[in-house]
DNA sequence: GGGCGGTTTTACAAAAGCGTGACAATTGTT
DNA sequence: AACAATTGTCACGCTTTTGTAAAACCGCCC
């Protein structure tokens, strides 16, 4: 059964999450705040990490950081109580996976490790990092080059080539880019996905007009070919 | 036995629906509301899912287009008490595979749920890839190769071929060819599907006078042979 | 406040896909 | 062979989808 990991400073939400999943049947680590938890992260691989951002000493974006400033690409669901816009997109710049609110029911936990531990067995056959002709991309540790200068990719532009990375060959939708990326909060209709994807693509390929890795799937989406 | 999943919120539906089911030698499954219903569906896999609309905070629709949207192909059955034409084409364009008007006989129950179960095991044992010459057809990934070029199938292309490779051999109509490629609810006509069988020959075979894959049956329509 | 990077929206142009109908070619029938 | 029905093909216009530049927005930092 999968290893979890909850990164937690309070007592009460952490032995409730800890009765919860265990309950599920998961195996459960738990560690009181973030020196610790990042030490156990990285001596136990755990297979999903339950991040509280919110700790004394060190927090959760820190830890976060760390873990993928290590190459560790455990995935890691932030629990944060403020709930802000901002925390999300700070999440993704730091290399988090997905994002919980406080307060938060039992089924909406369990939804999203579910979700998380289904989408991780693919992620761990997913390349963690990319070659693309000249530029190099490391998906978790989140720096890229090309040739000899390194690439500047925003927090979303390796967020929407690590889905693609997920199955390379395969399209991703826009709705799902909007769903995984931008998160099951944030509805922008528009053109938005098309505007990220040619701003990668301009950073990316060498020919913007005919790209050769990012492809457009008329009606569906854009997909990754490798 | 199948495994049928009833996701329906009223309590005497729901048990006259489950009664019958068993009593025909199904295993049923429920879930009395939308998202306990989706969950059921994602986690226990069933061969059909029997999903009513009108439901009080998860409706019918968006479970639906949940679970489209998870990729999750089970096939669905929508049930309605209203019968208008705009639910029908509201259900269909989210994913459903048919849909049934309440009130409804068993019988027409009955008839429905087999001939979903009927189709769904043509489907499974239906290839996914399809190996034509030297071209390479990945009819679930959208994705076809001839030689060493990639072929470009639009979506509509890929839906004629799924429809025909379901039963290789046999020829498809072109009135089968509007219901399912194009849904109950367009009507071009039938000189279009002869346009895009053209279409698909002139990229799929190598001589498309002299056709050795997409076969004309004349009076009749097309079939793909294996 | 003003600049800044990143993001989103808007607006418009370009491309792709689609449906139609006329007409030619083919097939089947008598 | 002649005729009718069916199918193949093409050009054209229409609609939908995509590309992209420019402007608006937004939180953040100085």
């Amino acid at each position: 059964m999968e290893r979890i990991l909850i990164i937690e400073d309070e007592l009460p939400m952490r032995t409730a999450l800890h009765d919860v999943l265990e309950g599920e049947g998961y195996r459960v680590l738990t560690a009181p705040e973030g020196e610790t938890g990042l030490q156990r992260a990285v001596d136990e691989k755990p297979d999903l990490v339950l991040l509280d951002i919110m700790m004394p000493k060190l927090d959760g974006y820190t830890v976060c950081a760390e873990l993928r400033r290590l190459s560790n690409p455990v995935p890691i669901l932030m629990l944060t109580a403020k709930g802000q816009v901002e925390d999300r997109v700070q999440g993704l710049d730091v290399g988090a996976d997905d994002y919980l609110v406080k307060p938060f029911s039992t089924e909406e936990l369990l939804a999203r490790v579910r979700a998380m531990l289904r989408r991780v067995q693919r992620q761990t056959k997913a390349p963690t990092t990319l070659v693309l002709g000249e530029a190099n991309i490391d998906l978790v540790r989140q720096n890229a080059t090309r040739g000899r200068k390194t690439l500047h990719l925003t927090a979303k532009e390796f967020a929407m080539l690590r889905l693609m990375a997920e199955a390379p060959g395969e399209p991703v939708s826009r709705e799902r880019f909007l769903d995984v990326v931008w998160g099951y909060t944030a509805f922008p209709t528009t053109r938005t996905v098309d505007n990220h994807i040619a701003s990668l693509r301009s950073k990316i390929e060498r020919d913007p007009d005919a790209p050769k890795w990012i492809k457009t799937v008329h009606g569906v989406g854009y997909k990754l070919d490798l």
